[in-house]
DNA sequence: GCTTTAAAAAGTAAGTT
DNA sequence: AACTTACTTTATAAAGC
């Protein structure tokens, strides 16, 4: 009997530092991303309902944190791509979104997928656009969404050229350089979705 | 009701010819055959006609990649071994094929709109950050699909054409059913 | 899980011209 | 800005790490 009690107090000392391990993980990739505590705790939420149905096997804790905080960032509608997420943890972008989908599976968390929405305050405030532009990119994104010009196409792109054209509609013209770097998409995708937008959408000519 | 037309992009294969190779002495017998075992245990040799490519394993096992008919991956499976057979008389020439996987492109003929597709229609994948296609996965005929937002679908994981032509047919049935189509 | 093969879909990326 | 090449996803077998 002593030797099944240690053997409890060795196994819970893991899991307790397992934990404080993990959580100081979390921290870190947060803090890196500059996410607000309570993204962090959604995803200490997300990582422990992980822990407790025994999500862990076979895996790094690493790769769960790093997959819970993706799914705490899209929960909190303060997106973050799997190459941000990749980029602060020390886990492949292919492994954050295995664990991604492994999670969100296995928990039954239903996330739909990212809306172009959720990236213009983040995208808008690295620019320095105004509210107005926002408002105007989030009007544009909501129009392409319902003619179905935003099936298939990356969120990041669709919201860097939303926020490319409002910014030239209310004179505070960005370059679609400084768009495409802060979105992490390149120029040529600007390109190809403001063209689209502005065809199929209203404005023209205006640009 | 079920007018859609399929096409076959890629079939795989495998056989079993039922005795061991020796890989080094049967290599010399295909032309332009690739072979670094530290980096894949198996012999690489493409055929231009039909156009595929071989996998061969000591073990006499093969896969087949490429074809775009049954036939077409069999004759290929055929003029590999027939091939080897030159600098191995104990091949035999009788062995089982076995289709593993048909991949099928179809058009829908409609657009989708791939988010409604994703709220609506069960068992999908749908993350366009990382892909443009939705994917469906099908439990009757067992097979999964790409739906894209131009209507085009590719169906895999079928063993027979029927079953992707099935499984086409009844994507598009389910489709029309959730009005998603 | 990875390695290797083939092929389509459509978006995105990178390197050339 | 056009082209070309290439990677993302799906399935699948093979032998071995």
């Amino acid at each position: 009997r002593l030797r099944k009690w240690q053997r409890k107090i060795r196994i819970s000392g893991a899991t307790e530092r397992n934990l404080a391990f993990a959580l100081s993980e979390l921290d870190r990739d947060s803090s890196r991303l500059g996410l607000p505590r309570s993204v962090r705790e959604a995803a200490s939420v997300v990582y422990r309902n992980a822990v407790e149905n025994k999500l862990i096997r076979g895996r790094s804790i690493e790769g769960v944190v790093a997959a819970s905080l993706y799914a705490a960032c899209r929960r909190c509608n303060v997106p973050r791509t799997l190459d941000e997420i990749a980029e602060v943890s020390r886990v492949s972008k292919k492994e954050v979104g295995r664990t991604y989908r492994f999670l969100t599976r296995e928990l039954n968390i239903k996330l739909p997928p990212t809306s172009p929405v959720d990236y213009v305050p983040r995208f808008a405030s690295e620019l320095n656009l105004s509210g107005e532009v926002q408002s105007k990119a989030i009007e544009i994104i909501e129009k392409a969404m319902e003619k179905g010009l935003t099936s298939g196409r990356g969120p990041t792109g669709v919201a860097a050229a939303a926020l490319y054209i409002a910014s030239v509609l209310l004179g505070e013209r960005k370059t679609q350089r400084d768009v495409a770097d802060i979105a992490g998409v390149t120029e040529v995708t600007i390109r190809n979705r403001y063209k689209e937008l502005t065809e199929q959408l209203d404005m023209g000519v205006t640009l | 009701m079920t007018t859609v037309e399929i096409k076959v992009e890629n079939i795989v294969a495998s056989a079993a010819l039922g005795k061991s190779l020796d890989l080094p002495q049967v290599a010399p017998a295909l032309e332009g055959v690739e072979y670094n075992s530290e980096q894949f245990p198996g012999l690489v040799y493409k055929l231009k006609e039909p156009k595929t490519a071989a996998l061969i394993f000591g073990s006499g096992k093969l896969v087949c990649t490429g074809a775009k008919s049954i036939e077409d991956s069999k004759k290929a499976i055929h003029i590999a071994v027939d091939k080897m057979r030159a600098l191995d008389t104990e091949i035999p020439h009788e062995f089982e094929i076995k289709i593993q996987n048909i991949v099928a492109s179809a058009n829908l003929g409609k657009t989708l709109n791939l988010e409604s597709v994703a709220l609506d229609l069960e068992n999908t994948e749908y993350e366009p950050e990382q892909f443009p296609g939705l994917v469906y996965r099908l439990d009757d005929p067992k097979v999964v699909l790409l739906l894209f937002g131009s209507g085009k679908v590719v169906c895999t994981g079928a063993k027979s054409f029927e079953d992707a032509q099935l499984g086409v047919e009844k994507t598009k049935e389910r489709l029309a059913e959730l009005d998603l189509i």
